[in-house]
DNA sequence: ACCTGAACACCGTTCAAGT
DNA sequence: ACCTGAACACCGTTCAAGT
């Protein structure tokens, strides 16, 4: 038998990208297996099992992040190193299953969760509320971009598109009219950086504004 | 053969229960069959599939929701309906994965939605504003909420938690020193209401700046 | 150590058949 | 219509065996 076909290195590398294409539903061990030329089996050798397999590619997706160190004010670097996991999950929309299925710790790469907290408590926030702003903004960031995510998927499949459009237009007028009335402005308003950018502002302006009040 | 068994009411509420219990990874509609009594095949006459069904728990999860309208100032509002969907998701937690995978229009009841809607416009924000408003909100409060449950899980599975512990006693100091010094806050400030509603204060105050800016 | 095929206990779902 | 068992094409993983 030939050896050293394969490595963890090569293995999750191919399952990110698998992940990536056909989404975490319809990822399997033996598709993988099948990807690289190789027995299912063989993957055993290189990890205990799927969820260690699953652990290494959220680990490799989240590690390829560049540890640039973020400069400026407090409110600039939290403002980069959010949109620097956001980019992460939009590059990789399989994190968006992987972390809401295996947090671990703080949950990204420890990089940003120092760069961050030096950020929170270069604001002047004290231990506590410090922790409590970086998990108000891990929780943020992955929540509204997950959601984006989620509806440009949505948005792209024709059949499901159809099935959403047909439920929105079946409200009735009177009793959601707000609902009916922003529903173009919900549609038009899902992707891109200004939602994003919208959600980052207020959560800032919010620690600025607490940070007055009480440290 | 006896008729009438089960209904599509039944079914849903077994499902929901039955993923509360196990998670949405160990249920399995053969599993949902066996607790309800029944072959297999004969939930297949009630929905069209697994995908169906988890959209049917979806919903009637989220619309037994109290739907009091929410009285009071904006703010007052907008934090009673944030509260109410959050503790939803707490009273069932398969509500994380659920809403991860299968969002659906603003993917809560419509009612929610409403008055959600109502309580920002009534803020001040224009049509566009609002929706973005309410992105952020929904994002916010699913994002938060799930990693509140997950790291709740982590928590009380005692192997995944000494794995944990592992991995962050394993940081050196020297590099990671926010994040070293922030463990025990991070760990005491998980679950409980205290982070929810300083976040929630975080993203009101922020409105209420940017409404003195631009609406 | 690295890799394999066969086997086990599961899946979701189709199909033909029963009432 | 409602419910069924058998069957199909999948899973993740154990196990014994090969190099």
């Amino acid at each position: 038998m030939p050896r050293n076909t394969v490595s963890a290195e090569l293995i999750v590398t191919a399952a990110l990208r698998l992940l990536d294409q056909v989404g975490v539903e319809a990822f399997s061990v033996r598709a993988l297996a099948k990807e690289l030329g190789v027995a299912p089996m063989t993957l055993y050798t290189y990890f205990r099992g799927k969820d260690e397999l699953l652990d290494a590619v959220r680990d490799h997706a989240l590690g390829n992040a560049a540890l640039t160190t973020a400069y400026g004010g407090w409110q600039h670097q939290v403002r980069t190193i959010c949109r620097r996991l956001r980019g992460q999950i939009l590059e990789h929309p399989c994190l968006t299953s992987l972390l809401q299925q295996r947090p671990l710790a703080g949950h990204e790469s420890a990089e940003s969760a120092e760069s961050l907290l030096r950020a929170l408590v270069e604001a002047g926030f004290n231990e506590e509320n410090a922790a409590r702003a970086y998990t108000t903004l891990l929780g943020f960031v992955v929540g509204v971009t997950t959601l984006e995510v989620r509806l440009l998927e949505e948005n792209s499949d024709p059949e499901r598109r159809e099935k959403v459009r047909e439920i929105m237009s079946g409200l009735p007028a009177d009793r959601f009219p707000q609902l009916v009335a922003h529903t173009p402005a919900l549609r038009h308003t899902i992707g891109g950086d200004v939602q994003f950018e919208f959600g980052l502002d207020l959560v800032i302006a919010g620690m600025e504004q607490r940070l007055i009040l009480s440290p």
